[in-house]
DNA sequence: GTTGTATTCAAGTGCTGGGTTGATTAAGTG
DNA sequence: CACTTAATCAACCCAGCACTTGAATACAAC
């Protein structure tokens, strides 16, 4: 349904009542109703959240009886944690980079000149 | 303009161009025009984006004569892994509990019981 | 000043997402 | 069997979002 799966998880985790879903699953499974109690929403919308995680894997559904308990599958976190781990690191090593350089050039005298744009070049 | 803080970078990083322009800044700053040049949006479009992003703190923009470089905080994306992180470590105590649970019943010894240490603590 | 470049503002459009109500399926209980 | 509980399906509404075009701002260069 979601383009690609890492659109999917953030836009399904930017709903607060979907990341307290998950926040709650995180403590053990739960059937809709459960879930639905605490939101001033109908158990339809809460079904809808559930049908939204489930598609992006955060959640399967098995059922007993009647009951559809909601499973939490926290695997797929790591979709999103290894895409920001990327590029905040890659960002953090930038200016990590860029400190060291302006110590450098602090410590140094004007003798050669090195290349002055570190950041794209 | 988001109703909380979590929501606003979650839903700022469910789209694809906005992660790319973030995936992007973190290599350098960069100006509108060179953000936007290889999407097939217009521009206007671009500088869209980069006020939702501006929004939820992921990038801030000096000036620089008539151009205004953006440039990445990474810091913002704190938020989201110590979200993510905490229910993550909480789901995987959980299935870690279980097993130890299953485990112990599956060996069925009853002489030395392990300290199964209780739910609570 | 006029021209050119970089960017934003403003107004409008189409589509999706979260919400609702009402009907329906499925399974246990009298 | 009828009745209740658990959950989904279906159709609809409305607000917000991504995007567009067209006009405006800001600054630099001629």
């Amino acid at each position: 349904m979601a383009a690609d799966p890492l659109s999917g998880v953030f836009s399904a985790l930017a709903d607060p009542i979907r990341r307290d879903i998950v926040a709650r699953l995180a403590a053990g499974d739960a059937t809709v109703n459960e879930l639905a109690e605490p939101y001033d929403v109908t158990l339809q919308a809460v079904s809808q959240h559930l049908k939204v995680l489930e598609g992006t894997g955060l959640v399967t559904r098995t059922r007993d009886a009647q009951r559809r308990p909601v499973h939490l599958e926290a695997e797929v976190f790591d979709l999103m944690t290894k895409w920001i781990e990327r590029y905040r690191r890659q960002a953090e090593e930038r200016y990590r980079r860029l400190d060291d350089l302006l110590e450098t050039i602090s410590d140094e005298e004007p003798k050669a000149q090195r290349p002055k744009r570190g950041v794209s070049g």
